[in-house]
RNA sequence: GGGCGCUUAGCUCAGCGGGAGAGCGUCCGCCUUACACGCGGAAGGCCAGAGGUUCGAAUCCUCUAGCGCCCACCA
């Protein structure tokens, strides 16, 4: 079937992936005959469309989901989205003040004000807000569905999860009851970050820190007795109104006599007692540090060790409270304002320095925030990380560059408590009621009627609903369905790789497994594969605000997904970042271009080949195998009739099959390796160079030619090159390859998706075979050299001449003198050992050959001089270093013996072609 | 303050103990009946710097410099 000129990417991806969906090829089942092989997706968030980030580890998670498909495993990969809750938040928020969400709320039955004010989630109400988080997530979740199968994922549709749907969310209150249960979770008072915008709580993680150029100021603090003062240095003076001490070092020579004693706070006079902490660090600032325990971590503490008064004078929307006196009810940067202009007015203020510090801001809407008192629920993390640092430590899990391990053991080992509650709508309401009357707190799986202290009816249910990341620990097995004891996890957990990017590794894959130990008594996955972060191509993070965002349906658009993924597989290092342009891509898709035409021509001349007489061939078929058909693809069989089973056959033939074979190897052990970038470079290197620039050119002459045999049995080999490079190929360009697959005229399986992925044949690895092709390969390429360089034009033939001592060599010329006149236009080739150079012929120095081509006309003599002198002394230098080493005694003693021979054989090759070089040169001054 | 990573051809990057590689770009020829999304040829590098280990170092170790990232309660 021959293909059309060109590929549509368009028109075949769409076909191809419902093609194996309705075959239900991408699903996974309980096999006990087979060995599984899972994946369970990290699943994106519900807050847009997908990035180029998802693209990559999608891609990279479906390459080996097809590899093991094709290599006999049960394999499913469970996709999936995360609800988001404070991210969506955001977003939701955001639209409703900016009144884009104005038709998600008609939908949802929601009341939409006509004047244009904003809207914020409190003119909803929980109820409806809640509504429009589903309806949001509809809409999204789909558009991220969509995208996924854009992207060719060959994901198990069937169990598709939503990390807040029901089955999820059982997951999720199991957990927590069980975890309250245990005494893991607990409920108390703690300073904690609050977002102020958000009105939450946030974990550390969500904190990111930023590098801020800001002030420090030394404010001075009267003695209570007598005259005198502290000064203590500060970044936030309008704290100090909630200040409940002075902390000194207990070994600062300049406070000992302070120490217990204490000061007037300036501003609230209040006077508070100055306490020694060793936490206070003696060379920063004046080496005195005001204690303010309700909005400061470190302070915190210390009034915890010395019995401090805890004050705060922040609500939570950050404005001052009635404890801040004279300065209540100010926005927190008013305040301070106002604090210092006072403490100027009283000569309090010493002086104020420049000085840069890490702020926290909130990671989903960047507003600094406020550490606070707060009362929260935590999970206790210590005794949870032991078995969680074990698991890594004895290799039950690896990770995928291991240097991430260091970073894991790291954070695990100074864990502390995560603080899971969030003053939030969008998420898993926590399973926990409060009894109005006795204040007691009822955990359960269902909700009860009746508070389980005092019986009151009472009760209310917590109003906090669960952080994000807790119901996205549980993502290995609540998607298999736990805790439902479902013969899926029973076969499925756990998964054999995790795959995503290191910037969730606290967030996400420690906590995974932490759960997944806790619960399911097992490891979640055995191996993490961190992949690259993606950048533009010079290094920076693709942001909308940068324009430099490379868009990957946009790209699929323009290019293909499949030239996409390919770039992205190429691109993939097991570095850090991965830099990626357009560029790249149209490279990619040049390759597939270069495929698809590779196989048009296979096509083209399996089918013309195989018409009955009577239809002669387009293609220089001369009717002598009358009646025959050449090709027969009814009896083809995966090797059969390819001679070169058995070590006979054409040079050319048993060459590519070494070189596929070795290709083969490669690719395998890549893959295993998760060296994406090795995989597809190396498959690139044999498509494009190998089998395109060298084999098709060297098979044309067969099948080009009269002989019926020698007609097939290069057909055999085509046909078993094109379907192992398009099995090779598949996992990395899906559509591609399938298109291609359809049109084979002997496939063997009605899609390729459940073809084998191929194997290496030892048996057809041939070093003899490769070397000697290589010759070949060099001789054809000096003559187009010498003829490059003396521009002789394409078309004209030319005679060559070889000189050549070597039996072996000799033969090879003499065999295969039909290459050299269709490769490098040869008319006519002359071969022995004592071949003269005619007269104008340039020439080029081979170690093992001196070929020659004479000219007509005039010989550009300096550059022939000058490239001879430049392969001499490159000659020269690569002699003298060998020689260096053969002399040296050392070197003979102690290197391997191998190696030693390589060396000598070296110093042979560089002498010989030294010499002929050094005779070439002066014939050349003598012409 | 700790930790990690990077520095190789003009650009983007592979290679990570035994003869310096790729893609793009550049230069020179070519519409050669699969492909101009192509074919053929060429130029271009003291592998950041300094020490060390080794018979042998771009590759391993130490230090230095520049760049980047992560973590941290110096207010």
């Amino acid at each position: 079937m021959e293909l059309p000129k060109a590929y549509d990417p368009r028109e075949a991806e769409e076909k191809w992936y419902s093609f194996w969906e309705s075959n239900h090829h991408f699903e996974g089942n309980v096999n006990p005959h087979k060995k599984p092989f899972a994946i369970v997706i990290p699943p994106p968030n519900v807050t847009g469309g997908l990035h180029m980030g998802h693209a990559l580890n999608n891609t990279l998670q479906d390459i080996l989901i097809r590899y093991k498909r094709m290599d006999g495993y049960e394999t499913c990969w469970f996709p999936g989205t995360d609800h988001a809750s404070i991210a969506v938040h955001v977003l939701i928020e955001r639209g409703l003040a900016n009144r884009e969400l104005d038709d998600l709320l008609t939908e949802i039955g929601y009341h939409v004000p006509k004047e244009k004010r904003p809207l914020t989630r409190h003119d909803l109400g929980r109820e409806y807000f809640v509504k429009l988080g589903w309806a949001w997530k509809n809409r999204y979740g789909s558009r991220i569905r969509g995208q996924l199968r854009a992207l060719g994922a060959s994901c198990d549709w069937r169990r598709e999860s939503f990390t807040l749907d029901e089955a999820r969310s059982r997951a999720v209150t199991e957990v927590f009851v069980r975890l309250y249960e245990e005494g893991f979770i607990y409920r108390g008072d703690r300073l904690i970050n609050w977002c102020p915008r958000c009105q939450t709580v946030l974990s550390d993680l969500e904190v990111e820190r930023e590098e801020t150029e800001g002030q420090l100021y030394y404010i001075r603090y009267p003695f209570a007795q007598g005259d005198g003062f502290v000064t203590v240095a500060t970044t936030r003076p309008e704290t100090m109104l909630g200040d409940t001490g002075v902390a000194v070092h207990p070994r600062d020579e300049r406070y000992q006599e302070l120490i217990g004693k204490f000061v007037i706070l300036p501003l609230m006079k209040r006077e508070i007692p100055v306490v020694a902490d060793g936490a206070v660090d003696k060379e920063f600032g004046t080496g005195a540090v005001k204690v303010t325990p309700g909005h400061d971590q470190a302070d915190f503490e210390i009034a915890r060790r010395h019995g401090l008064k805890v004050i705060s004078v922040l609500k939570p929307d950050a404005t001052t409270n009635e404890h801040a006196g004279d300065y209540a009810n100010l926005d927190r940067y008013e305040a301070r304002r106002r604090v210092v202009e006072d403490l100027k007015t009283q000569g309090l203020l010493e002086r104020v320095e420049q000085h840069v510090h890490a702020v926290g801001h909130c990671q989903r809407c960047t507003t600094v925030i406020e550490p606070l008192i707060s009362t929260q629920w935590f999970v206790r993390m210590k005794e949870l990380a032991e078995p969680a640092i074990q698991v890594i430590e004895s290799g039950e899990i690896q990770f995928i560059p291991d240097r991430w391990i260091k970073v894991y053991f790291d954070w695990m080992r100074n864990i502390r408590d995560w603080p899971i509650s969030r003053q939030l709508w969008w998420g898993h309401r926590i399973p926990a009621w409060h009894c109005q009357d006795c204040k007691a707190v009822t955990v359960v799986r269902q909700a009860p009627t009746a508070c389980s202290q005092c019986g009151s009816a009472n009760i209310r249910q917590d109003e906090d609903v669960l952080d994000t990341w807790f119901s996205s620990a549980l993502w290995p097995f609540s998607v298999m369905g736990w805790p439902e004891e479902t013969p899926e996890w029973k076969y499925f957990y756990p998964t054999q790789l995790l795959s995503t990017g290191h910037d969730i590794i606290f967030f996400w894959v420690a906590r995974m497994i932490m759960m997944g130990l806790h619960f399911m008594k097992k490891i979640p996955f055995e191996r993490v594969f961190f992949h690259p972060i993606v950048k533009d191509e010079h290094g920076q993070k693709m942001s909308k605000s940068k324009g430099n965002v490379i868009d990957p349906l946009e790209m699929k658009e323009k290019y293909g997904m499949d030239a996409l993924r390919c770039t992205l597989a190429a691109l993939c290092a097991q570095g850090k970042e991965m830099r990626l342009s357009v560029q790249d891509i149209e490279g990619y898709k040049k390759f597939l271009n270069k495929l698809w035409n590779a196989a048009r021509f296979v096509l083209m001349n399996l089918e013309a080949l195989t018409q009955p007489s009577g239809h002669p061939s387009p293609v220089g078929h001369d009717g002598s195998g009358a009646g025959a058909k050449r090709f027969d693809a009814a009896s083809f069989s995966e090797s059969g009739g390819i001679k070169t089973l058995r070590g006979e056959g054409p040079l050319e033939d048993r060459w590519i099959l070494s070189r596929l074979s070795r290709t083969i190897m490669q690719t395998r052990a890549s893959l295993d390796r998760y060296e994406f970038n090795q995989a597809a470079k190396g498959l690139y290197e044999f498509v494009w160079h190998d089998f395109c620039d060298w084999y098709l050119e060297l098979v044309k002459t067969r099948l080009y030619g009269s002989a019926p045999h020698a007609q097939a049995e290069a057909q055999h080999v085509l046909h078993h090159l094109l379907t192992n490079i398009l099995q090779l190929l598949h996992p990395f360009i899906p559509f591609i390859t399938e298109e291609i697959w359809q049109r084979l005229p002997a496939k063997t399986t009605d899609s390729i998706i459940i073809a084998r992925y191929p194997v290496a044949r030892n048996e057809w690895i041939d070093e003899e075979i490769e070397r000697t092709m290589q010759k070949l390969q060099m001789l054809i390429t000096a003559i187009r050299t010498i003829r490059s360089e003396m521009n002789v034009p394409p078309q004209k033939q030319a005679k060559v001449f070889i000189k050549a001592e070597d039996r072996q060599v000799q033969q090879l010329v003499q065999d295969y003198k039909t290459f050299f006149q269709e490769l490098a236009r040869a008319s006519e080739v002359i071969v022995g050992p004592t071949v003269e150079r005619p007269k104008a012929a340039p020439r080029i120095v081979l170690e093992w050959a001196e070929v020659f081509v004479p000219l007509e006309g005039l010989l550009d003599l300096q550059q022939e001089h000058r490239r001879l002198r430049q392969d001499l002394e490159e000659a020269r230098a690569g002699l003298a270093l060998t020689l260096r080493k053969l002399d040296n005694a050392d070197f003979l003693e102690r290197a391997p013996e191998e190696i030693i021979e390589k060396e000598k054989r070296k110093a042979r090759e560089f002498r010989e072609k030294v010499q002929r070089l050094e005779q070439n040169l002066q014939l050349l001054q003598g012409s």
